[in-house]
DNA sequence: GTAACATTGTTAAATTTGTAACAATGATAT
DNA sequence: ATATCATTGTTACAAATTTAACAATGTTAC
């Protein structure tokens, strides 16, 4: 453990994930080393953001080359991702979730859907882009046995509050739910929610704030 | 236009799309007055907090049996949509485009994807849950000729930077970019982008935070 | 060598967001 | 009638986040 005793802000964990994926483009294109200026531009935010990111995790750049990318893409490494790694299911293997199987699978090391669960008869027990689908009756039984720890909620919105509750006993240490029902869980469990519809209007609020409708 | 003269809080908004979702489940349900409590139930936050966000709208409850919840639905609506509603349309007709439209479309009346756009010449001229899917080269046109003004990037990432260049050059004012790459806009377009890959390590990184994993 | 310069690291200020405190209200019970 | 009560509306406070300011640094040009 390096640099992140000290708990790091919400918004600097979700940036620090989103320099590393820049920074490895950066780097399987040649470019070893760069500026906060740089890194803000890709990311459509201030420098100053960035060093300050960079500062609370204890990074130091060179004055006249910037930061360097390895090292840079090693220490977000440290912070975010775990030795071993961390598997994840997906419950819920209809359209959204069967995207995110095969969106996510290969892109990250340290973190990779290991099972995917449904009550659906034609599912269960069929593969989705290599990961396997079970009945969601044994979703304890699977959870345990593989250790995983994280968990994606994809089922119909109304399902989603059971679901979450047999998550939490099952075991599970993290749930990102994409259902527009905001769910309940014991206070040790991370949860994250985003809703889709919310960002559209959000979007249309602002739209039409900025006078271009009525 | 009633009590939006000043600009509502971004959180404020976010909140209240999701308020007025559940409301009307509320209203289906026969219900027809809900307290601030059970509003924050719903929600997973704080009473107070509801009442904050219905005094910034200007919504006045009862004393006694709270708020109105038509009321309330109708001016949440006052507030986030517009007369004629606004027109959406999707780009990059993938796996994700696709579970976007099936998912989004006859939801909300006053927002609605009415186009989508694709390179593939297998998915041009073909319809999804609806959907017409045009040609990329035609964006413009159809942009202009059926006064769409908001759009979804569903491309790979790659692409993204360039179609939202041809989407601001159409004329749209709204943008939300499911692309893990950031885009740049003029700035009287409004831009939302979510990344679900940074959720999900934003997930993993509280989890081992929590001290179950390392 | 030294002046000019771009860039970093850090502290301070501003802004945004959430939380707490509490008076005001008016229905209900006695 | 009056006291009690749950609930609202609002103000004041606290926490989180972003932005600004600027000294420190070491490289480059001369
Ligand atoms: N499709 C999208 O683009 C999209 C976007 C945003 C949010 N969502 C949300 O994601 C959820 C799923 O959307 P979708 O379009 O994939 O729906 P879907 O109907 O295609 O998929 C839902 C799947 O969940 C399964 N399921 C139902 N009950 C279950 C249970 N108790 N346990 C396990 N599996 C169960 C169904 O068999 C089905 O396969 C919905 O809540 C929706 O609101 C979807
Ligand atoms: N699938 C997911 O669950 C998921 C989740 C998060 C983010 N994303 C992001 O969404 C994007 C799309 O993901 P996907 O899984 O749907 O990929 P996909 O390959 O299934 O779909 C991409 C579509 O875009 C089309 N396309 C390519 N270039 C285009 C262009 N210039 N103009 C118009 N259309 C073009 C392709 O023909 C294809 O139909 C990717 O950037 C991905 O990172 C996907």
């Amino acid at each position: 453990m390096i640099a992140n005793l000290k708990a790091l802000p919400d918004k600097t964990i979700e940036r620090l994930s989103q320099y590393r994926r820049n920074l490895l483009i950066c780097l399987s294109k040649g470019k070893q080393h760069i500026f906060s200026h740089e890194i803000a531009q890709i990311h459509n935010i201030t420098p100053v953001q960035v060093r300050r990111d960079l500062m609370l995790i204890g990074h130091s750049g060179t004055l006249r080359k910037g930061y360097d990318v390895k090292e840079l893409i090693d220490l977000i490494g440290r912070i975010l991702d775990t030795k071993d790694g961390l598997k994840v299911c997906v419950v819920g293997i209809g359209n959204l979730g069967r995207s995110l199987i095969g969106y996510f699978n290969g892109r990250r090391s340290k973190l990779s859907i290991v099972a995917g669960f449904d009550v659906n008869p034609d599912k269960v027990d069929k593969n989705y882009a290599g990961v396997h689908c079970h009945h969601v009756d044994r979703l304890n039984e699977i959870i345990k046995r593989d250790g995983i720890t994280i968990a994606i909620i994809t089922v119909p919105a109304e399902q989603a509050p059971d679901v979450a509750e047999k998550l939490v006993i099952a075991g599970i240490k993290g749930i990102l739910n994409y259902t527009p029902k905001s769910v309940n869980v014991a206070p040790h469990v991370y949860l994250e929610e985003y809703d889709m519809i919310t960002s559209l209007e959000k979007v249309a609020y602002f739209v039409k704030r900025n006078g271009n409708a009525e």
